[in-house]
DNA sequence: CAGTGGTCTAGACCACGTC
DNA sequence: ACGTGGTCTAGACCACTGT
């Protein structure tokens, strides 16, 4: 702490601005651009509440808040006598956040993956709408085969912003952890997604891959991730065999 | 405030028991049984902090605290300038927080339901393990059929533990909210659920009732519903058609 | 032991809704 | 004007972790 300069970025409270913001916000929105921007890295040590609000010139109780939402919302985690840490992708948080896909018996586990195909092309309109991609932007498609146990369970198709993941097409091979890779290589924090789910008839390839009769029930999953920032940077679509295993959600 | 008497129900902190949980979880405790137990009814205005925390001896944040994890969890909601209330299950928050399918195209609404049959029987093995029943209680069944915009989408099966809801029958036929009627009439406030969602192919009744052919391919939604003391106090099974709608979950 | 996050307190002021 | 919840502060002590 050499350098204690208070930034004042931060309106203390009765800015005339109509659109006013709690002091409690402004921080978590400073500290959250900082996560994005990696200044702060994943599984970095933050400094600490004090420092933080000695940095900002605000009480520690106001960034406790702050940090509290961003905890809450995964992007850190505490530890008490250690410190805050920013949130990493690793197996154990995608089942629990991104993986809903559980066997009847028995506890979820991360699934193994078989990569199929690489391929880039022109982004086509279900892409560009659902990537808010303009006419032209190119995308990279990943066709890959995951398995519980051993056995085949999803057939999965996922549509990437070429922009976003310049060179990626390697990596991915030999990579089964897709989020952690876009955090580690490529600087992209997947915060959140939505996801819409249907029953469908299973096409002959799908079926094959997943060794079910032609024309077998499916459930098809389409997911739009988002991150932080909101912007959507994956489509992935999954074609789940669900004899065995269920998506479970937890309504609260 | 006449009564100030302090009832001293909470350990003010460091009681040497090794199990020792925060003050203001013991007040949310506290908060919630009153809810359960229906000392404070479902919309309802509740004391102000400022009450309850001079009712129970401890400060206006550790109150704070309490009630605004128990607002998280939806069991209250506050207002500014009015008041903290009781939560309600009217339509909107069930919209929300319980039903999951909404259309592809527009907003999602509350679906019209058409009561089919009401029977009594003791509970079969499913059902007692569902719901946690010993053998020889008895289960209410329920038969419905759900729709969005006139056309048929959910064909449900809902099984009651009938000691939890004695004399229930006429009225669920006029009520189109279950958890409201819960409520209202049993006591029994829903405040969680864990789905596990299928691809299956439909019976030829379910297709008939949905206007399906025979074999269509439907999304089966198994629901477990608990009660605020976590207890199973409803199993129901949806089986839905997902061509115009789908099952949407957003991860975050 | 020092440093961290976790809990708890007491009090101030603000924004909102009602009277 | 008054009472409500919402924000912010300052400081105390506790519980946990590493040295």
């Amino acid at each position: 702490m050499t350098d204690t300069r208070k930034p004042a970025h931060l309106a203390p409270k009765a800015a005339e601005s109509p659109g006013l913001r709690p002091l409690y916000r402004q921080v978590k929105e400073l500290l959250s651009r900082r996560i994005a921007d990696r200044v702060w890295q994943p599984g970095e040590l933050i400094p600490s509440e004090h420092q933080i609000a000695a940095e900002l010139g605000v009480s520690q109780g106001t960034v406790r808040k702050a940090l509290d939402e961003m905890t809450a919302e995964r992007l850190l985690t505490r530890r008490q006598g250690r410190g805050t840490f920013v949130a990493r992708h690793d197996e154990a948080r995608i089942l629990f956040q991104f993986f809903k896909l559980a066997p009847d018996d028995g506890v979820a586990v991360f699934p193994e993956s078989e990569l199929r195909r690489v391929t880039k092309a022109p982004a086509d309109a279900d892409e560009r709408r659902a990537l808010g991609l303009d006419p032209g932007q190119r995308v990279i498609r990943i066709a890959r085969l995951r398995s519980l146990a051993g056995k085949p369970v999803i057939s999965e198709y996922l549509s990437l912003p070429e922009r976003l993941f310049p060179g990626l097409g390697e990596a991915v091979a030999v990579e089964n952890n897709l989020y952690d890779l876009f955090a580690s290589r490529f600087g992209i924090t997947v915060a959140g997604a939505r996801e819409r789910v249907k029953a469908v008839l299973s096409s002959p390839e799908d079926a094959e891959l997943l060794g079910l009769e032609s024309g077998a029930p499916v459930l098809a999953i389409d997911r739009i991730a988002t991150a932080i920032d909101g912007a959507p940077v994956e489509w992935r679509r999954s074609l789940c065999r669900t004899d065995e295993c269920s998506y479970v959600n937890t309504l609260r």
